[in-house]
DNA sequence: CGGCGTCGTGCAAACGTTTGCACTACTTTT
DNA sequence: AAAAGTAGTGCAAACGTTTGCACGACGCCG
């Protein structure tokens, strides 16, 4: 008796047929309700738990969405995934969580992987891969949902940050306070978030009658490694065309910098001032305070879960945009004129 | 056509049964090499991908394995995470997540989820349930792994960290650096990591034969908002009896107390002396850097897999119980005598 | 009293696999 | 040349559910 319990079991306890025991579980209608009291008590005293294979076999689709992150050690990723549990408990539905550390081949293994089991749909973190998903999209008659990338096809969505209007956003308030020269550390160059952040950077300048200098690009990776590189960067510019202020990809590696700086003895905000990306949590901890660019990551997460339910209960959807708003703290100063 | 495709399709395109596709594509022995071929080619053209489900049906177990958190945000938890993946990821085996936003009811119904998948075991982090699990893993019928926490029973194991050690280590240090009156800022109260640490604390400061005051014991959660709390229980204290440094749960809040301070104008290690546990990434870039009780954190969840697959390949195994050493680094000062 | 709903229940098929057993057609051994 | 083994394949049962359909009993209406 170390087998768990069946609804068979059940039904030869109860003298009933299994039918009728499925039915008395799930409360459908036309089952007296004797019967239905018995079952259930039947039920609770075996501790019997369904098999969601089973159930998944026969019905085609189990309440479960699939989920596929590079990575869970990272804050911006938890907070979407936050978003995300909250969601997905609220409406009934569970999660099953694939990491793929950054490898576009893992990632499309891993949808597969997914698709296998029946899951109603796929919500896809921060994509990595560029190419050769439409093929593989298309015959996996499940509807997917990319959270800050940018995919088409049959039934793909999108729900992503304004990461452009993002990037405009902090290059625009450091213009303002009259940074002249800003450089922007970059984030993972295969991420579209990059590129857009980096392509609203470049606009502001530009409407600001600024030259936009491409040696103002720092590559990174969106580590705290990244950061503390970028400021060792910045100590080997030339001092006459050295940035007043880098805009960086996100907190993270903002944090590194700020860190790096603390310890080469380069004061935040006065000698150099950094704005990030995310605005998490640590960014209103840190020394200073960071001042970033929000990013509504649970909102981006709920917003997935009922994009993705929207679909499943066909009903008309669109692509989800969402701006997040400038959080002034205290790492940027305002230069004179 | 829109289904996916299924073994009986690739049969019927083939001219076989189904049984021979199965056996082909599980590289089973006695197939024709030819066969063999064959059918693992049309299984490529039609990218076939098995139902999980189905298999999990048949075969009574999943290569997966249930894991349960309190919540996915925290960065302990998202590091001990990144300890499963890799393991996990590395024998071939995926994850089913779920998180209970610290809820001890969730967690169990959590557990009979899981248990309704058919995974292969179940792996709990940092449960909150205290009691009335012994009845539920009975009938469980699959092994369960806590980390961090210390439950027993029929098919249960534990993976942790010696967090009385730990604790002692922290206060034993502050001890040597001539601190005398020592402050304990504690844990989410249900958790038994926080009792072992409060008890390592107590030990430390008996062994010193310094006087254990339950006035210094400060209530909190782990969160950012219980280290601000605490500096300024911190700032209520009579001068005279003031504590000269505080031992806090984990780096989360000894953060949180750091940026308090910054704000205050309380200077850290001048004014104050300052310990964490956990050895968070963060903790390293902070100002100052913190001094840490660091915590194997992946080495915890490569563990609990590989114990867990032990468990499953009916190989003798043990709990497991790690010690992480103490990271210093620039939180707390040394007293004069 | 015959016809007709309605209510509660059971039968059996189906979902997509895996696997023990049986079967055929060879090949090898005696 | 008969017996025995072997390689390759198919049949059918099983896993635990759900669900369309059929069936019997009962009450009601005409």
């Amino acid at each position: 008796m170390s087998q768990r319990p069946s609804i068979k079991d059940i039904a030869r306890i109860a003298g009933v047929s299994p039918s009728t025991v499925s039915r008395a579980l799930a409360d459908s209608s036309r089952i007296s309700e004797a019967t239905r009291q018995r079952i259930q008590t039947i039920a609770r005293e075996l501790a019997y738990t369904p098999s969601l294979a089973a159930r998944a076999l026969v019905t085609g689709a189990s309440p479960i969405i699939g989920v596929v992150a590079p990575s869970l050690a990272d804050p911006y990723i938890a907070s979407v995934m936050r978003g995300l549990e909250e969601a997905s408990h609220r409406r009934g539905y569970q999660r099953l969580v694939a990491s793929t550390q950054g490898d576009p081949e893992q990632e499309l293994a891993m949808v597969q992987m997914l698709a296998g089991h029946n899951v109603a749909g796929l919500i896809v973190l921060s994509s990595r891969v560029a190419e050769g998903y439409a093929s593989l999209l298309e015959r996996l008659s499940m509807p997917v949902i990319f959270v800050n990338s940018l995919h088409v096809g049959e039934q793909v969505y999108n729900v992503m940050t304004d990461n452009e209007y993002g990037g405009w956003l902090a290059t625009q308030h450091l213009i303002r306070q009259g940074h002249a020269r800003i450089a922007y550390l970059g984030g993972p160059w295969r991420g579209r978030s990059h590129a857009a952040r980096a392509a609203g950077y470049r606009r502001a300048i530009e409407e600001a009658g600024l030259s936009f200098d491409p040696a103002c690009l720092i590559p990174g990776d969106g580590s705290i490694q990244a950061g503390r590189e970028a400021l060792h960067w910045w100590l080997n510019q030339p001092e006459c065309q050295r940035p007043t202020a880098i805009f960086c990809y996100n907190d993270l590696s903002a944090l590194g910098l700020l860190a790096e700086a603390y310890q080469q003895g380069v004061v935040i905000p006065d000698h150099l001032s950094v704005v990030g990306f995310d605005n998490l949590p640590m960014a209103a901890i840190s020394i200073p305070p960071l001042t970033t660019v929000e990013q509504r990551t649970k909102e981006l997460g709920s917003q997935a879960i009922a994009l993705l339910l929207a679909v499943l209960e066909e009903k008309p959807v669109t692509d989800v945009i969402l701006r997040g708003e400038l959080v002034v703290r205290a790492s940027v100063r305002r230069l004179e004129e």
